[in-house]
RNA sequence: GGCGGCAUGGCCAAGUGGUUAAGGCAGAGGACUGCAAAUCCUUUAUCCCCGGUUCGAAUCCGGGUGCCGCCUCCA
C-alpha cells in the first residue's frame, strides 16, 4: 500500500517513496515565539502531527522536526514593549508552546531547533551562498541573489517577471533586484546581535529553516510542511537558499500545505477583530473537539471556525465516545462463559465489518491523508459496535460465548487504534481524579433513585435525573443498569 | 495587474469519468424506555449556470457568475 501525497512542488498527488526504506524525514515551520500560539498556527501543528501519527502507524521510523523562531523583528517588538529581553520572552513563549500544543494532543517533535542556538550554521550557510555567487553584501546586509538561481518561483509557480510587474512595496535601492531578499541583517541599536563575517547582526527570517533542516535531515530529505501562505515567500527562498548552498537540489522531496482558518467566513486577523488564541478555544471547548474538528476536513480546504460548527462537532465525537461507552458497559455488564446463545452469525458479521472499516480508514488516510473520509470509517465501527451490543442486549442477564467479549474487545482496540492515529480518545478514563468520592457519592444517589424507580415514585426518580443534568450529570437507564458520565 | 484555490442535500463534508453521490449534525417516522438518555431501523441531492468532449461527467475542456487566498517576514 503506498503512501499518496499532493505535492505542492507539481501540483500533483505522487507516490511517497521515502528517501531511506521504512523511514520518514520532515521539517515541518514552527511558530514564532512572541505571543500564545493562534488557531491558524494550530492547524499546522495537528495536521502535520496527525501525518506524523499515520506514518507511525504504517509501520515507519519517523524523524520530525520543528524549529521555534525566537529571533524575530515582532519578538524585538514586543519584548521592547514589555520591557523583557527577547529572548526571554521568546523563551516564555516557547513553554506557553507546549501546554497549548500538547492540549491539543500534538506530540513534541524529535527535535525542536531554536533559531539563537544555531548561528554558526547559519553563518556557515550564507557563507556557502555567498562564496558560490548567490549572495552579496551591501552594509552589513546580506542579499540573496535572485536572479541568480535558476530555479527561483519553481514552487510557487511564479516567474519572476511577473513579480516584477506587480511588486508595490517599496523597494530597497540598494538591492539588485527587487526580490533579493535578506540572508543577513546588520544590527540596529538596541536589538540582540551576533559577530558574523559581515559585522554584529542576525539572520534574515528564511535562513533558519534553510541551515536548520539541512543540519538535521541533510539534503533532499522526504518531506516539508507549512501553511499555505509560506509558499511563497518563505518556502520559495528556502529552497533558493538551501540548493544554491549546496549547488544542486533538491532540498526535499516532497511539499505540503495546509489549508488556511478562517473565523466567521473572514480571514483572522487582530485588525478585524476576530483573532483567536488556542487558549481562548480551549477555554470553552474541550481539546479534542477542536482537533475533531480541524481533522473534518481535508488539510487542504480551508476551514472555518465559528461556534455552530465546533457544536455541530462536538456531537459527532459524543457519538464516537458513546460507542466507546457502550462497548465498555458491555464488557463490564454482561458476563461470558460456557453459553448457549449462538451469535456466530453476528459475531462473523461484525469482525468483518470491523475489518473493512479499518481498511476504508488505511484507503483514506493512503490517500493523501484524507482524514475526512477516514473518519467514516470510525463512524461505521461505531455504529456497527452500537448494533452488535443492541442484539446482545436481546438476551438479558444471560451469559455470551467467549467469540462475542473477543470481538467487543477487538472493536474497542480498533477505535482506540485508529483514534490515537487522529489523535482521539486519548484522555478518556483519565479525567476520575476526585479519589472515588465522586464515584461514592454517585453511587449513593443512583440507589436512592432505584428504589424511588422501584416504588414506581417517577416524580422522584426524575427529579434526580434533572437535577443531575442541571449540574453536568447524564443518568442513563440501559439493560445493564444505570450508567451515568459528565457534561 | 500576476499566480492559485473553492462552489455537492437545511448545515458541515468526502467523492477527479461508469453499479443505489461516503460519513456526521439537524429534521421526520418507527423500535426500545414508566418517561427519558443512549442505541438501532427507515427517510431527505436534477452535484452554481451555459456550452463542449465522451457510449457515459459532480468528476475532463471552454465560457460565465459568486466567494476566497497569496504576491506585505500573518500558519
Amino acid at each position: 500500500m503506498t503512501i499518496k501525497i499532493y505535492n505542492t512542488m507539481n501540483n500533483r498527488k505522487e507516490d511517497f517513496h521515502p528517501r531511506t526504506p521504512g523511514k520518514v524525514d520532515m521539517y515541518v515551520c514552527g511558530p514564532t515565539t512572541y505571543d500564545l500560539i493562534h488557531l491558524g498556527n494550530a492547524r499546522p501543528l495537528i495536521v502535520f502531527d496527525t501525518v506524523r501519527r499515520y506514518f507511525e502507524y504504517s509501520g515507519y521510523q519517523v524523524t520530525y522536526v520543528q524549529n521555534f523562531t525566537d529571533i524575530d523583528d515582532k519578538i524585538i517588538n514586543r519584548a521592547s514593549e514589555e520591557g523583557l529581553n527577547p529572548l526571554a520572552l521568546a523563551e516564555k513563549y516557547i513553554k506557553e508552546y507546549y501546554t497549548d500544543a500538547g492540549a491539543l494532543g500534538v506530540r513534541p517533535a524529535t527535535i525542536h531547533p531554536k533559531v539563537s542556538e544555531h548561528l554558526s550554521e547559519i553563518i556557515a550557510m550564507i557563507r556557502m551562498i555567498i562564496d558560490n555567487g548567490y549572495g552579496y553584501v551591501v552594509d552589513g546586509d546580506v542579499y540573496f541573489t535572485v536572479s541568480r538561481f535558476g530555479g527561483y518561483g519553481k514552487l510557487s509557480g511564479r516567474r519572476l517577471d511577473d513579480m516584477m510587474a506587480g511588486a508595490r512595496i517599496d523597494v530597497d535601492e540598494r538591492k539588485e533586484h527587487p526580490m533579493d531578499f535578506a540572508l543577513w541583517k546588520a544590527a540596529k541599536p538596541g536589538e540582540p546581535s551576533w559577530d558574523s563575517p559581515w559585522g554584529k547582526g542576525r539572520p534574515g527570517w528564511h535562513i533558519e529553516c534553510s541551515a536548520m533542516a539541512v543540519k538535521y535531515l541533510g539534503p533532499g530529505f522526504d518531506i516539508h510542511g507549512g501553511g499555505f501562505d509560506l509558499i511563497f515567500p518563505h518556502h520559495e527562498n528556502e529552497i533558493a537558499q538551501a540548493e544554491a548552498c549546496a549547488g544542486t537540489g533538491p532540498f526535499a522531496r516532497y511539499w505540503m500545505h495546509n489549508g488556511f482558518i478562517t473565523v466567521n467566513e473572514e480571514k483572522m486577523s487582530k485588525s478585524l477583530g476576530n483573532f483567536f488564541t488556542v487558549r481562548e478555544i480551549l477555554a470553552r471547548y474541550e481539546p479534542e473537539v477542536v482537533r475533531f474538528y480541524m481533522l473534518s476536513t481535508h488539510y487542504r480546504s480551508p476551514l472555518d471556525f465559528d461556534d455552530t460548527k465546533l457544536d455541530m462537532n462536538k456531537k459527532s465525537l459524543a457519538r464516537l465516545h458513546n460507542a466507546l461507552d457502550n462497548i465498555e458497559a458491555l464488557l463490564s455488564g454482561v458476563s461470558f462463559g460456557p453459553s448457549e446463545i449462538l451469535m456466530n452469525a453476528e459475531t462473523e458479521r461484525f469482525n468483518t465489518v470491523m475489518e473493512k472499516a479499518e481498511q476504508t480508514f488505511r484507503e483514506a488516510m493512503d490517500d493523501d491523508f484524507n482524514t475526512a473520509l477516514a473518519m467514516a470509517g470510525l463512524f461505521d465501527l461505531a455504529r456497527e459496535a452500537n448494533a452488535f451490543g443492541k442484539a446482545i442486549s436481546g438476551y438479558p442477564g444471560k451469559a455470551f460465548p467467549l467469540e462475542v467479549k473477543e470481538a467487543l474487545e477487538q472493536a474497542r482496540e480498533k477505535m482506540y487504534k485508529l483514534g490515537e492515529v487522529l489523535g482521539l480518545f486519548e484522555h478518556r478514563g483519565t479525567a476520575a481524579e476526585d479519589s472515588g468520592l465522586v464515584d461514592k457519592l454517585m453511587e449513593l444517589v443512583i440507589e436512592v433513585r432505584r428504589e424511588a424507580r422501584s416504588r414506581k415514585d417517577w416524580a422522584a426518580a426524575d427529579t434526580i435525573r434533572d437535577r443531575l443534568k442541571d449540574i453536568g450529570i447524564i443518568l442513563e437507564d440501559t439493560p445493564q443498569g444505570v450508567r451515568w458520565k459528565q457534561k
